[in-house]
DNA sequence: AGTCTCTTGTGAACTGATGCACAAGGTGTC
DNA sequence: GACACCTTGTGCATCAGTTCACAAGAGACT
């Protein structure tokens, strides 16, 4: 059927993979994925997939597959990818320089049209092309700009702060590098991408490997 | 009981939330913590806290809580934090630099040792502290510094390549922050961050509310 | 038309994780 | 020593997500 319904949070997750991978195709072109291949793209297995596309009420034909050109147009309803949601970067440190250079943000539709910064230095200067003003300006920008989302690439210390001033200045969505867990009102959706945390849990099985080889 | 067998793979990936959690406590003073305290800390729920612990077979004391400084040091034993895994990042580009430099990394017992980068330019040089040699080294390297942990940070196209010249070196433990799925043999453990994908997910829920308002 | 082959869509079983609720077992006070 | 008060550890119900397996449908070929 065509639920339309509550898309699952796992799917949503992978929504965006399965885009990825029909870049394989080329855009015009008449042509056909079945599920297998598309898991082999996206990097999960086949079933998966059927369930996952089924939630958004896609028509493959059986026996045949997807056609990719129908299917990517479906999927990007789904994620609505036809928005762009601008976004401002907190703290144009490493990290944060690193983000706003990224060509992938601005390509899928994230494009970052300012930074704050608390240093004098860089406030008033425009570094790779975004402006960077004082944090206490970031309700400001906000709203001249429109930004939607907010990327928080602050030490953990400021962390917090920064996210109080996104959420007063309406944002609602929150990406954050800080290894620190931030709290906010339950609108508010938060994604903490913690890097050390990642490679902690590689170290995790290292150290479990390491210890099975030696018994 | 003290099971220590299998771990759950959700509560290893929140035992490094825990010890981060636990440095509230200075270190050397005796204190103690209850699950709720804990659990606030971690940005997680009491309950969750308490079974995560009792797979670790960390004993609390009933009507108390769990010692600080012991719980530290048992997560950290099963974590294997004690250990030193040497990184090697492949690609200094903007998102390379900006994760040698990540203090976090060394901190938590990650040294960035080496780098990659095809730039003849960068060959040969230090960047931030890090020297930076050819990708056709990579074996070498990994073997003379005995690196552990190889992070691919190059564009997409040769996200493939750097993951087989890792796995040829012998490296099994991969995280990768290219927009593209990897393989390799089953007993290599790879972390994927996508971080466009990640900013897909929070824009599917804006665009979701966005709808949801105009109802 | 009939048959064969292929791939979807989905019911159903299964797995893993979560959260509740409470007995068990400590501490402190009178 | 008895009682009141805490907080852990855990059995159990629940839930979400995954995987299997197969009927249903679509095209191709004779």
């Amino acid at each position: 059927m065509a639920p339309l319904g509550r898309i699952p949070e796992a799917t949503v997750a992978r929504l965006p993979l399965y885009l990825r991978g029909l870049d394989a195709f080329p855009v015009g072109v008449t042509a056909t994925v079945s599920s297998d291949e598309l898991a082999d793209l996206a990097g999960v297995n086949a079933a998966k997939v059927r369930k996952d596309l089924s939630h958004l009420g896609t028509y493959g034909t059986r026996g045949v597959g997807y056609d990719a050109t129908f299917l990517r147009f479906q999927i990007s309803q789904a994620l609505g990818v036809a928005n762009v949601w601008p976004v401002v970067v907190c703290s144009m440190g490493n990290l944060g320089r690193a983000l706003a250079n990224h060509t992938g943000f601005t390509d899928r539709g994230f494009p970052v049209v300012a930074a704050t910064d608390s240093d004098p230095n860089k406030i008033g200067t425009i570094v790779d092309g975004v402006p960077v003003h004082a944090p206490g300006e970031l309700g400001d920008i906000v709203r001249r700009l429109g930004v939607a989302i907010g990327v928080i690439s602050t030490p953990a210390e400021a962390a917090q702060g920064t996210a109080d001033a996104l959420v007063a200045a309406g944002v609602t969505s929150i990406m954050s590098f800080a290894p620190t867990v931030l709290s906010a009102p339950d609108e508010v959706e938060i994604r903490s991408v913690d890097l050390a945390t990642e490679l902690q849990i590689l170290g995790f099985h290292l150290h479990r490997n390491r210890i099975a080889g030696d018994a």
